[in-house]
DNA sequence: CGAAATCCGATAAGATTAGTCGGAATTGGA
DNA sequence: TCCAATTCCGACTAATCTTATCGGATTTCG
């Protein structure tokens, strides 16, 4: 995504491209299609075609791609969606210190953007 | 380790209250030597012995309990203690990102004790 | 039509996590 | 002193998840 962030406008990049810095690219086409599906990029397919972002880099956060790759945030069985399989029924002492962290966590993504890690301007950066 | 704060004072548990609510006692046997090691539970061994904490529960954080179980938190290869082996040589966009969070979370983790478990009381608990 | 690409489902390989096994060592109490 | 309760330990197995591979089908530009 740093890549496409980093070639914007530049047209459909091939995943041949990208798969450059040492990664195979059959399976980068397995991860691009999660990306795909989950509307962060765009493809055009055929000769000349490739991969693009779908919209702004200062539209897309670190956890709309994490959540594309691996599903929502899941720290914990306890504190997901409906029918969380705790059991002990749903209500366990460590279930809060899950629900707060998956929280917290979600909310440090949500303020992470592509253009932010372009330019290298993530809060409280070291 | 909330059952051993729960059961602070009462001497030790041996390991087969402990496994109760569900957990095989010879895989729990194995975690809680892993809290042993890094210092965080005591143990007597032998007839009437067991586990217990070995500090006060508001002197254990969530962060000391999970780098006893799963070492320090490593979101990513790139930020790890010395010799992190990015292939990009240490300096890909991506890790700033990687350091942010680790030290984002480790902040939360170090926030949450045992004791705070216990009451509840955790920062913006739902 | 042919080459450049993405798309797709299935499967394999590797790594991690969870759990099992068998027994050795320690300790309190009868 | 012996027995039962209990932790300790290393090795192994099983299950799950991640990473990667394979073989082709489909689309599109020139």
């Amino acid at each position: 995504m740093i890549y496409l962030a980093q070639h914007e406008g530049e047209g459909p990049q091939p995943l041949k491209n990208i798969a450059e810095l040492g990664m195979p690219d059959q399976y980068l086409e397995q991860l691009l299609g999660n990306l795909r599906r989950a509307g962060l990029v765009t493809t055009v397919r055929g000769a000349q075609g490739g991969y693009q972002l779908s919209r702004s880099a200062d539209e897309i956060t670190a956890r709309h791609i994490i959540e594309a790759m691996e599903g929502p945030l899941n720290l914990s069985e306890c504190v997901g969606e409906a029918g969380h399989t705790c059991p002990r029924g749903g209500q366990c002492t460590a279930r809060g210190v899950w629900a707060y962290l998956t929280d917290e966590i979600n909310g440090l993504l949500d303020g992470i953007t592509l253009s932010n890690m372009l330019k290298n301007d993530i809060k409280g950066d070291m």
